[in-house]
DNA sequence: AGTCCCAATGTGCAAATGTACGCAATTCGT
DNA sequence: ACGAATTGCGTACATTTGCACATTGGGACT
């Protein structure tokens, strides 16, 4: 991992560099070190994250929209990122800090968090900043992706996101999807995946993304789990989106194919029987899976741009 | 002050820059500007704050010197960061690292603080991560010195905490140490200080720092309100340091000249009486002054090292 | 012992960055 | 309206940085 001696001289590197503005030949004086091992120590310090940077956008809230959110959906909490004029670059990334720091604000030590998979997971875990104090727990909600990029498949955003946490990571040693309903049920009723499983169950949180059925983007589709002909079929049969591998139709029920059943992970319901559930999501083209998710009744708190609030809400009162 | 487009741009600047490591040529290209343009950008970006560099020290608290702490002297919680082999470079940044995430922990919305001032207070206030949840009000607990660096003095630290925790700034316009006890008086019944006074003292949380009388680094000293000789009466008098500008002796009374009622600030009564005080110090010089301290029951949270922790207990018993 | 392999360290150079200087546009005072 | 002062911006050049490549110095296996 990273020992001890090791780290406090990543830390002591980029701190004079970053922080006291030294150039890496003067460092390497201090620290009797060469020049090129400094530029390699904080190349490393930016890789494991010894040192972070951490943007102070001029993040605001649409604090209009997030009334209507909650109010339409019955949400406990919405976050909603005000978009501003520049062009959409970073919004994900300030999205995922207002869930970031949903997430640090309500984390309190001995708690278990259990999280899924996709890019705006990985997002708000990136944007949790180290040195929380305390102890969260931290366990995989559904298999692992093999065809994923790895970064952003669940096992290693558990790892991450406990040591960011400070707590112990338990994985789900699973693949997502089971070839067969039957091959499903055999590998549930293992004893670590039943133990991770449960254990998940009983977190006090949860963070999900929502998917939607687009064979261009799915993480089903490029794991090979679903061609686009199965995929074009789930959506003919009412499926609109995902979350936790879970399809769901525009009205939030659960899918009714045997897709569902083949994800080696939580259900909805076990979803919608948690304290709490955080999802983000942010896209015009997520809009009608989001409006299925948030119908779903699984989600507590939900984080979104504006534009894609707005596009919510429209899509949600234009139906009636 | 900063303007919300600038802001914009500074963050996106820093964004391209140290998160996806676009060179400066090339964010220029993107956004339309110049490179040098840019690299001023860059900069301004650093001095204003908008990028912050938070470095992850590997912080390990001592554990059994901070039970001893709290028991011995009747500390509701103590942070002891433990010494490791590296020399004491940055020590303080480390345990301003710990003081900063319990404020973090402990502030919720709608909850004022009150800081003064000192180095180990900006390093604690440098520490806490921009993108605070809530909004957390902040007051200034003494007059502001104005012969102090600017960045220490407690103004500026009033203010930047203030936008780090999303909360409004609330000044104490006067100087820290009036001429004489009457005038003092007069200062204090003045209705805008009379009023930050009053805030301050309602304030759920505060922040101080140790100081001892040594000439060579007190800030009273530096400021000018103190000579040398003046020092050395205070203390051959009994006085061994203080804590908001306020001096007490070794067994934590407040001291008995009339140095204290010549400040303009919070008396040690009014931190007694506050539901939290926290307070950090470390350095063997300050030993006997961080002893008093103890000692004057103020201190609820009490962050220091562990060296310093081991000689504040050593001197503790030595007495009796 | 020999030799293969790997990791750690250093060298040299091209690319990127920091900054002094100068020019133009704008503000401000008279 | 005029000039002084200030600000903003770009050019040119010195310094610093990133990185490909060479070198060294051990283990590990034969």
């Amino acid at each position: 991992m990273l020992d001890d001696a090791t780290h406090d001289l990543l830390a002591q590197v980029a701190a004079l560099y970053y922080e006291d503005e030294l150039t890496q030949d003067a460092i390497a004086a201090e620290l009797g070190l060469s020049r090129v091992k400094v530029y390699r120590l904080l190349k490393q310090a930016r890789s494991e994250q010894v040192i972070q940077f951490t943007i102070n956008w001029p993040v605001q809230r649409a604090s209009e929209l997030e009334t209507r959110l909650c109010q339409r959906f019955g949400l406990r909490e919405a976050l909603v990122l005000r978009p501003d004029s520049s062009g959409h670059t970073h919004t994900l990334a300030r999205v995922a800090q207002l869930g970031a720091r949903f997430l640090e604000q309500n984390l309190r030590d001995g708690m278990t968090l259990t999280v899924c998979l996709g890019r705006s997971t990985y997002e708000v875990i990136h944007a949790v900043r180290p040195g929380f104090q305390g102890h969260v727990n931290v366990v995989q909600a559904v298999g692992s992706i093999s065809q994923a990029t790895p970064e952003l498949d669940s096992a290693s955003l558990t790892r991450e996101l406990a040591a960011k946490l400070g707590g112990v990571a338990h994985y789900l040693a699973a693949p997502m999807m089971a070839d067969s309903v039957a091959a499903a049920a055999v590998l549930r009723s293992q004893r670590d995946i039943q133990r991770a499983l449960q254990l998940a169950r009983t977190a006090s949180m949860a963070l999900v993304g929502v998917g939607n059925l687009d064979p261009a983007t799915s993480e089903f589709a490029r794991a090979g789990y679903l061609a686009a002909q199965e995929l074009a079929d789930i959506r003919a049969a009412g499926g609109v989106g995902d979350m936790a591998g879970q399809i769901f139709s525009a009205d939030g029920q659960a899918y009714d194919g045997e897709f569902n059943s083949r994800v080696i992970g939580l259900r909805l319901d076990d979803l919608r029987a948690m304290p709490a559930v955080m999802s983000i999501a942010i896209g015009a083209s997520k809009t009608q899976a989001i409006l299925g998710a948030l119908h779903t009744g699984v989600i507590d708190v939900f984080c979104t741009d504006g534009d894609t609030a707005a596009a919510v809400l429209a899509a949600a009162t234009q139906v009636f």
